[in-house]
DNA sequence: TAATATTGCATTGCGTACAATAAGATTGTA
DNA sequence: TACAATCTTATTGTACGCAATGCAATATTA
């Protein structure tokens, strides 16, 4: 990787276009799992924070997952007609609108408890350059996010 | 990060989420100099591959930039009425579709010539830690397309 | 060479992803 | 208490991203 002007152009010495296409072929992945319950990889991972926290509004969701309403709202009531989660809006201040899982989204926690193990053999990396790549990769987005 | 099967169902504790999440974020850091020139992200990159190989047929750029013709075929056709390449279809062989840059494409390379060093710069990482995680990357992409 | 298989691109449909905007609710403050 | 500012969600429009399908052109093979 030199500094010629027209080198960093190419693809392939394009840090963001590595991270570009192994974000996509890491959810490829990710697919057929899903796919056998349903859901899609923005699914799931919303489904993930609410395993982990139930009874969150849409926007402390959209904190979480980086992504706002535009995206979430459509998400959202798939999940509901799917009857995985209820969305309800708070009594106190209706601009909030909570999401809870009902107790079907909530068992549908045991489906995936060993997936995250499979998807880790199946990328064949190893654990400890796993354990640093999320290091790195979680930098540069508290670097980026900071600006 | 232990073995515990919950833990690893935790939005933190997953690789590809980071993945996902940095992709998103660092492509966004690109819009703002994109947008200046009418371009989105895959357009740019789209762009850079001809940069480097002009006169591509569809499936050698989805080839390089994994992605298939129902993602490109559209995109190129925005990059036509835009006048920034050509679409043709071989005389030999009437399957392929090559793609040629037009002069005004070539042009427009050197308004881009700055921007990966601009786009490193606001990263704020660390140049070894860029060459050292797009390595990463590229091995776990190898990896995974080896399946 | 006729039948079959493969290749390469285009189209359709669904699901994000996000900017811009709208609309309703709440809060701060004069 | 008006009322402006802010907050929160929803909607709209544009652009991917990919699976599934269609179809024309080419390659293969019996």
């Amino acid at each position: 990787m030199n500094g010629n002007s027209k080198d960093m152009l190419k693809l392939d010495n394009q840090l963001c276009f590595a991270l570009y296409a192994c974000s996509k072929e890491i959810i490829s992945l990710y697919k057929p799992y899903l796919n056998a319950h349903g859901l899609t990889y923005t699914q799931y991972i919303t489904l993930l924070v609410l395993w982990e926290q139930d009874s969150l509004s849409v926007s402390e969701l959209g904190n979480k997952l980086l992504l706002d309403s535009g995206t979430l709202t459509p998400l959202l009531k798939k999940l509901e007609k799917s009857q995985l989660i209820e969305r309800v809006r708070d009594k106190d201040d209706e601009r909030i609108v909570k999401v809870y899982l009902t107790e079907k989204g909530r068992m549908l926690q045991e489906s995936f408890l060993e997936l995250p193990q499979k998807m880790f053999c199946n990328s064949g990396i190893k654990l400890e350059e796993a354990i640093n790549l999320k290091a790195m990769l979680n930098q540069l987005l508290g670097n980026i996010r900071k600006l």
